[in-house]
DNA sequence: CGGATTTGACCTGCGC
DNA sequence: GCGCAGGTCAAATCCG
């Protein structure tokens, strides 16, 4: 369902840095995207996924402590009553599990995998030296036309630039909001000019500002999220 | 006219 | 130290 790539990106593993494609490669997810947030809940063992589709459709996932709910939510999203979540199961790999009774995860053992479409995927190794402290980043992968998916926040552009051996340029925006500075690059993926990638630097210290309806939903999620 | 975007110049970090 | 590549600045331009 889902094909990503995941890596620690900073010692402080609350920022750690993945990847995600949404939509599913071949199902009808593809509308839910436009609309996306950051997705990830990382602690230095899990990193549970938050559909971005989440934020246009709900807001009880946040406050939700029943599976019950959690499968309710999970089904209307994903066809099926798992609620996603990556499990570090060795020193460089990770697996996909789901959430189970008693909200624990639990790491696939039936080949969730299959069922889901994803593969266990490879970590980073983190590099050892002392590095300067960077602000959290968070990066995610998205099937999409446009290149500025709406995540609630209003950005202005500062800057774009031709990588190289990439065709696409990358473009640099920053948080409209005053002492906010929270920066997002984004990108085209150079295999797969389909694919935008969006990375996230910083904190916001405020709300989204999105109309009435939409900003609770967003606001809860990046609460949790940031 | 004011805010947003564009874009070339400049800055900075890193590898050699 | 040098060169390269990525990131940022800021003046010019665009646009509603």
């Amino acid at each position: 369902m889902f094909s990503q790539s995941l890596f620690e990106d900073e010692a402080d593993m609350s920022s750690q840095l993945g990847f995600f494609t949404f939509p599913p490669n071949n199902n009808n997810m593809g509308s839910a995207i436009t609309t996306s947030l950051p997705f990830g809940i990382c602690n230095h063992k899990t990193l549970t996924i938050i559909p971005p589709s989440f934020a246009a459709h709900n807001n009880s996932l946040i406050e939700s402590t029943s599976l019950r709910q959690k499968e309710d939510l999970t089904t209307s999203i994903f066809g099926g009553p798992h609620l996603l979540s990556l499990q570090k199961s060795s020193a460089n790999t990770w697996a996909w599990g789901e959430v189970n009774e008693s909200n624990n995860i639990k790491r696939s053992r039936d080949n969730i995998d299959d069922h889901l479409g994803v593969s266990a995927i490879k970590m980073k190794k983190m590099k050892s030296s002392t590095r300067k402290v960077r602000e959290p980043r968070f990066c995610f992968k998205t099937l999409s036309d446009v290149d500025v998916l709406d995540d609630g926040y209003k950005w202005r552009k500062y800057g774009q630039k031709v990588v190289k051996n990439t065709q696409h340029p990358r473009s640099y925006y920053r948080c409209t909001q005053d002492n906010c500075r929270v920066k997002k690059r984004v990108e085209r993926l150079a295999e797969d000019p389909r694919m935008v990638i969006t990375t996230y630097e910083g904190r916001h210290v405020h709300s989204p500002s999105l109309d009435e309806d939409d900003s609770q939903a967003s606001s809860q999620l990046n609460n949790l999220l940031w």
